[in-house]
DNA sequence: CTGAAAGCGCTTACAG
DNA sequence: CTGAAAGCGCTTACAG
């Protein structure tokens, strides 16, 4: 969403809503029961024992009437409009859309429906998207990983329910969920080392971005477990986007540096590095072995097949949807987050020679 | 979202909602600017002219106090939640992802916001759908190509603005945005056939799929234009996603039949038949030609990058949402659908001989 | 041009 | 266990 002219309130003249047909409401329901509406809203929410007699003409009449409760004077009334807030860093990644899926599924039993805005990995768009979100009066909010301060989660935690993924951090009414990424960076590493590998690079990603960070900490872990000597100079920059991987291979190549393997710390960045190294007339994993991270969907039918760390978008949204829901009946969320798994597929292979 | 035991209003007793601080409300507006509620509510929606001394004092108020409105108590007041219903085949679809990002950028200048629901590429769940949506009080429906029946749509547009894309349907108060996937798939074929391709495989996508048989219909006509027999052994069955892809080579190659070239009908077909390809040992592009359809993000970084139609998600989903604010205000959408493009990348080249 | 009043469709103390 | 009543925060005829 864009940050220029935003002023809702302001926006031109309409024409008139169409009152459609007459819409049946809980007084109607009350009326052909035979009781109060108090009675129909305490059956409707559990809110109260109710005699079986009562409760099954109003069941009666619902059905009759084909009732259905509108959330709109629910949220004015009960001051809960039984949506969450998403934000997240961009509703159009590989990713994020398995993770939003996650948390729709998730919520959709629960009488919860999402409300998703996407921040574009921006600190500014973000915290705007995280008013327009309190000003739908949503019921809670979940962050999937993003620019967002602790500080402006935790002031946000104090109203409302938030759950954000990608980060540690422990707060009142606030819950996280983190994907371990440095056992992630180990692993991929290993892999490489176990595959004989020594001369590994590192295609880095953005360094204000804490999963980045963890899994390039995990790749230097390894090879020092391992005995191999950090090489700086084999460790480049990178921006989680796949130009930014191509980009990486050719300064890498450039540096005449010497390696037989790459790890990089996206699917993205990979699929980047794999095709720059198709540039340079260098095979996959004939020449060179690459490793990525995420596993995105596409991973799997690359050419070839990307050997990466497989992150369960789709569960961490579920996962994240759930604490939400435990949050929101006042529970303290207990739940495991599934650990890294290498995915082992073509394009690492054991080193020649 | 789940088909299964969806019963909002049955939910279990919660925590009672956070009162929150005192929220600054519109009373409190008219009161510090010292006019009537109703008053600061026309000043807010322009609703009628209102002097610009009570105007100035009224916006120094709502400044001074940091005022809101609040879009539920909006929303039950003036049957209006400015709110949009998306329905799309799937949230996490690269394709889609972009669209829908394209639709929340649209709205949101105009003081709207976007409500996705993802119906799995199944009409049950896609009715269902529609239903959670008009049950939320979304002010209008966004269909981004799916399952839903034209009846189910037309039915819907009688009570509430609706824009579908992907297909072609007049109905009042419904507007429909087709990309034209005939020429899309003429213009695939047609380059095949312009780098001295003949015999021209053809990968379909789902046979009930709209889009799917257009490309089709577009890959025929090219031959049938280009003086080329249609060869029926040469067109095999796909399903839209990656593995089809893969085994429609296989089913291909075993047939024996001759081709030098391949056109997918989506992208991720494609990247499907590359592995295939790559698998049997055949190179793109000197052993075969490869073009997909979609020009989804992947594309672009595919070893070798995919030639392939570009299909404009992100502008076509601003498209929509502008024919939607159109619709709202009581316009009639008046708007061009880009052409279909051909982005000539590496995975073709002039035949060989 | 501007108020007072009713109402949108529910929920929730408050009293039985 | 169950009603009557007030109220959530706005909008919109209805009268000036």
């Amino acid at each position: 969403m864009d940050m220029k002219n935003s002023t809702p309130h302001r926006s031109r003249a309409m024409a008139p809503p169409k009152r459609t047909a007459k819409v049946v409401t809980l007084d109607h329901v009350a009326e052909l029961a035979g009781v109060s509406p108090s009675t129909v809203s305490r059956i409707l929410n559990g809110t109260a024992v109710v005699s079986e007699s009562k409760k099954k003409s109003v069941e009666n009449a619902i059905a009759k009437l084909g009732f259905v409760p509108n959330p709109v004077a629910r949220g004015l009334a009960g001051g809960r409009t039984f949506s969450i807030g998403v934000v997240t860093g961009a509703i159009d990644s590989p990713f994020y859309g398995a993770a939003l899926r996650g948390v729709e599924d998730e919520l959709d039993p629960a009488g919860y429906n999402a409300l998703f805005v996407s921040g574009h990995w921006n600190e500014a768009v973000e915290t705007r998207c995280l008013e327009i979100l309190r000003g739908r009066r949503v019921d809670g909010i979940i962050a999937l990983t993003g620019r967002l301060s602790d500080q402006a989660l935790k002031t946000c935690a104090k109203s409302i329910p938030v759950v954000v993924t990608g980060r540690l951090l422990k707060a009142a009414g606030l819950f996280s969920l983190n994907f371990n990424n440095f056992e992630g960076g180990c692993l991929a590493t290993q892999h490489l080392i176990d595959l004989g590998h020594q001369r590994i690079a590192f295609i880095a990603g953005p360094p204000d971005h804490p999963d980045a960070n963890e899994r390039q900490r995990g790749y230097r872990a390894a090879l020092e477990a391992a005995g191999i000597n950090y090489e700086p100079g084999l460790t480049v920059a990178g921006a989680f986007h796949e130009v930014s991987g191509l980009l990486a291979v050719d300064r890498l190549l450039e540096s005449r540096q010497r390696f037989t393997a790459i790890f990089a710390a996206n699917d993205q960045m990979a699929a980047g590095a794999a095709l720059g190294l198709h540039r340079h007339s260098l095979r996959v994993p004939e020449d060179v072995s690459l490793v990525g991270f995420d596993d995105v969907p596409t991973s799997q039918y690359a050419t070839p097949p990307l050997t990466t760390i497989h992150q369960p978008a789709y569960h961490l949204g579920r996962l994240a949807a759930s604490a939400m829901l435990q949050l929101l009946v006042g529970d303290k969320p207990t739940l495991q987050v599934p650990s890294p798994v290498l995915i082992c597929r073509e394009s690492s292979r054991l080193r020649n020679g």
